[in-house]
DNA sequence: GACAATGTTACAGT
DNA sequence: CACTGTAACATTGT
């Protein structure tokens, strides 16, 4: 899914689009899929409800949380999409074909998003007032779509265990080393990664922010050198930035709200470079391939050695 | 056919 | 209790 950049551009395309307009009919058919939970528009029950309270209502805008999109509408009500591994949302102009399949599908015309004429995986549609729709893609039918009150946000149970914002102004290298030692013993590439540590990071940046460090994805926090676990801090922001300012990362299913891919996947310097050789200037290593934490974890055999077992 | 895939969470085991 | 590994969710691409 989605990291953090990709969702911050979700987000930032959302404002740029949405901002302002009415949801005038909500659709899904994730209906009988599972679900876990039942706040979660899976569950037909509840949305029943979801379209009863969206309905009529105006978007405000839309924040991020941890890989979280929230779309705040008025008379305090959020709507909140994780989009996990494969989601996506997009805008545009899409028409329902009743004939298609057993139960009819959505797709785009000429007037929506380019280079996707027609999507088998969107899942959940939102119409608004200018006829348009905000439509959520999600191929592997993992997303999280649910409805809390906007004032109930930091205390509702999708929220209130995430840990802090990385990018925030105010979070600063003493907040970074606190949190991460909140793990003495876990393995760096996994804690940073955890998001009731620190949120936003997911698999990719985490490769690629561990690289730029020189650490070991398997390192322990409490046998990482200050500086280093500096650099990391440092680094691990650096590569978010990047992340957004390449508008995210499409190796695999992201697309921006308009349909279109992100570049970051172009610049990757261990991600997914298993068995190529290290970009790291003067470094004349190989990136290869661990399981770490049930992840898998990229990184160059040469520059990023183990300190300590 | 086998394997891996941006995330999260429940559960079993140590 | 802390930590680790695995499976599950559903489907695609290599």
């Amino acid at each position: 899914m989605p990291e953090l950049p990709e969702v911050q551009t979700t987000v930032n395309g959302l404002n740029k689009k949405v901002k302002g307009l009415k949801i005038t009919d909500v659709w899904t058919d994730y209906g009988g899929s599972y679900h876990i939970g039942k706040d979660d528009i899976k569950d037909e029950n509840f949305f029943k409800k979801f379209k009863k309270k969206v309905i009529g209502k105006k978007i405000l805008n839309a924040t991020r949380r941890a890989k979280n999109v929230l779309i705040h509408l008025s008379e305090n009500q959020t709507i909140l999409v994780h989009m996990k591994m494969t989601g996506h949302l997009m805008y545009g102009k899409y028409t329902f074909d009743k004939k298609v399949g057993k139960k009819g599908a959505w797709s785009a015309n000429d007037e929506g998003p380019l280079k996707d004429p027609f999507n088998k995986f969107l899942h959940f549609v939102i119409t608004l007032s200018n006829k348009k729709q905000l439509v959520l893609s999600d191929t592997r039918k993992f997303a999280k779509v649910t409805l809390i009150e906007t004032t109930d946000l930091n205390h509702s149970p999708h929220l209130k265990d995430i840990g802090p914002e990385i990018m925030t102004k105010d979070f600063n290298y003493s907040n970074f080393k606190d949190r991460l030692l909140k793990k003495p013993t876990g393995r760096i590439k996994n804690v940073l990664m955890d998001q009731s540590i620190i949120a936003g990071v997911g698999n990719i940046y985490s490769d690629e922010a561990l690289w730029r460090s020189g650490i070991h994805p398997e390192e322990k926090i409490k046998n990482i050198p200050e500086a280093k676990l500096k650099l990391l801090f440092v680094e691990t922001k650096k590569v978010l930035e990047k992340g957004i300012d390449f508008g995210g990362d499409s190796m695999s299913d992201y697309r921006n709200i308009d349909g279109e891919r992100g570049e970051f996947q172009n610049h990757h310097m261990v991600y997914r470079r298993k068995g190529e050789s290290c970009k790291k200037p003067g470094c004349k290593g190989k990136i290869i391939r661990k399981i770490v934490g049930g992840r898998s974890a990229h990184f160059c055999n040469t520059h990023q050695k183990l300190l300590v077992d």
